[in-house]
DNA sequence: GCATTAACTTAACACCGTTATTTTATTTTG
DNA sequence: CAAAATAAAATAACGGTGTTAAGTTAATGC
């Protein structure tokens, strides 16, 4: 048995002991061999340990996704300084790619993986804020951009801009997550496919 | 214990009635239920009796969504009539959408769920051709549009933008499937998305 | 009617997430 | 310093999963 746990810190340490361990099975051997179990056996406790850390399996899953999120939406930060609206919201879509394909593991549990309603409220990131989530930063952007009248003239809704921008990218990226070893798919390069869309839906979406 | 099977017209019965019992669970109560112990219960069977009709639960799985995507490249057929290639196009991404959002449990095992390189070869769908394959329709026709020059002259690679177009018309659907119940989202309406999607990337990709 | 053969079931294996109970190590108290 | 209290961790168990080896039962051919 291993030393036990009594002042916080040394309890935070272990919570992070948890979470890498179980990082290393999620991105090493993909979601299907992370198990209580098979963390538990990692760092050489009991997989019921683990419940005095995490509530369950999810909210274990869910915190391991957020320090990586937060550490994308971080990383928008910095593009957010760019001047140009429309270089910024290019950079956004490059830069959410980026990541996604870097992190299949995390891009498939955070958003290609339906929840239940509830499911979504145990994260620790603030959804709409600019700081922590990296939508936000593309609605922002896009608004700014809306109101400097870049758009063609007949869209007038700037959520449903951002949204057809993010789920363009996505589209991209998910398909190359989900079937992207398909043998029987010749898949044109995955950059060009990111760039196309960005760029065909740029000049759909911008005025002439 | 039920009669027994011995005729192969009564095998295939036998057959079609384990698949719709696992259809019936697939659709009502998603993919989490199905078990092939909870299929078999329905049917007044054993659980090992289904491994004589199917190698194994993604065989089952499999055959199950071969059936309906043959009913969707089925339809698409009707589309394909459309004499105005763009026109064409237009239709076959409404009727991809709409296929995706009446089966959203279909649809995400078959493109939104990773696969085994090898487990592609288990489907009865061959690939490509046109006859049962959507993305091969889709490619057809664009393929059409691209020979009679309606697209940018900067854009050589018809295969880039069929999966362009896919990958859009892809995201928009998954994004729905995955993440259309959340409330921290104030998503825009789904035929609104899907037509901007459309439109964008249309505008984005053809001549001017 | 009986042997053969194929269909089907039972029992089991090795997992899984999760929880109630029990052990064990530390800390506090007398 | 020893004993009691407490909190941490482990064990055992429950009900579930996919899957398989072995056993049973029903229909078939002779």
């Amino acid at each position: 048995m291993p030393p036990k746990i009594k002042s916080p810190q040394d309890r935070e340490q272990l919570r992070l002991l948890i979470l890498d361990a179980a990082r290393c099975l999620f991105v090493e051997r993909g979601i299907g061999s992370v198990s209580m179990r098979e963390i538990a056996k990692q760092i050489g406790y009991s997989a019921t340990t683990l419940y005095n850390y995490f509530t369950d399996k999810e909210a274990l899953l869910q915190a391991l996704c957020d320090a990586d999120f937060l550490a994308l939406a971080s990383g928008m930060r910095a593009i957010m300084q760019i001047p140009d609206p429309i270089a910024r919201i290019r950079a956004l879509c490059q830069g959410y790619a980026q990541f996604a394909l870097q992190h299949p593991n995390h891009y498939r549990f955070m958003f290609m993986t339906p929840k239940t309603p509830t499911n979504m409220e145990i994260t620790q990131i603030e959804q709409g804020n600019t700081e922590q989530d990296a939508y936000a930063q593309l609605q922002q952007v896009v608004q700014t951009a809306f109101d400097a009248g870049v758009f063609r003239e007949d869209l007038q809704d700037s959520e449903l801009i951002a949204q057809t921008l993010w789920a363009g990218v996505h589209g991209v990226c998910s398909l190359e997550i989900a079937l992207g070893n398909e043998v029987w798919m010749q898949w044109a390069d995955i950059q060009a496919r990111i760039g196309l869309m960005q760029e065909a839906l740029l000049r759909g979406l911008l005025k002439a």
